[in-house]
DNA sequence: AGGATATTCAACCATCTGGTTGACGATCGG
DNA sequence: CCGATCGTCAACCAGATGGTTGAATATCCT
């Protein structure tokens, strides 16, 4: 149930993906509205969502014709306490956490996102 | 000088690596006493350093022909503040960590590193 | 029923990744 | 100086990754 490290830290190794989750930080969102803002076509988006909801980052309802994903936050868990172990940094810094978000998001560049 | 996450979370994606810095937490160490537990050849494991090296996790220092491996944790500060502004977990487990330190160590299972 | 919308599937392609081996450049010990 | 040790480099290989396109599936609307 609990994906491997391997396989989160893959996931979380691509802007494209990282921006997505940032985007469903916002809220959930339908998968067709999840591609809007990137160039790639909607096939590669959904691969992408494939790959984060394999590492448990995102769960996908459907509902009617149109698939939901919701961020699972829980699932960086492991990940987290993972790397809290190497640096002994303050507990949790959400200001940087804005910053750092807002340069991902500019990043990834994908003519829109930046809005 | 801080490399990007992309860099960062793709090192932090292999077992083989993540164990190397499991190692080298305790201490630092000459490259073929890193490689020593693994079975895979000391220029596989110099590679893995190589990207480890790349993605600012560690550095290396040459001493006469000993080349000495050394942990950065700072490298992990932006990756781990980015993760932070997901889950709103309690601040730092240590406990926590050993258990996930102990699960990598036996998975990574290279008939070595689980004494 | 039939057409439009939402999403995935399948095949394909270029590039990256993680490993191998063998040769090489440095440095140490005698 | 010679041989052994430390580590990287270069070429190569199989398999994974990230993207494409076109067809297929499922649902909604009228």
């Amino acid at each position: 149930m609990n994906p491997p490290l391997d396989i989160i830290f893959a996931a979380l190794a691509d802007p494209t993906r990282r921006a997505i989750l940032a985007m469903l930080l916002e809220d959930d969102m339908a998968v067709t509205d999840v591609a809007e803002p990137f160039q790639m076509s909607l096939a590669a988006i959904s691969k992408h969502l494939g790959i984060l909801a394999d590492a448990g980052l995102i769960s996908r309802e459907r509902r009617g014709r149109v698939i939901w994903c919701k961020l699972e936050p829980d699932a960086l868990r492991g990940a987290s306490v993972w790397m809290q172990g190497f640096g002994q940094f303050e507990p949790v810094d959400l200001d940087a956490f804005e910053r750092f978000l807002q340069g991902e998001l500019s990043d990834t560049e994908d003519d829109a996102l930046t809005t």
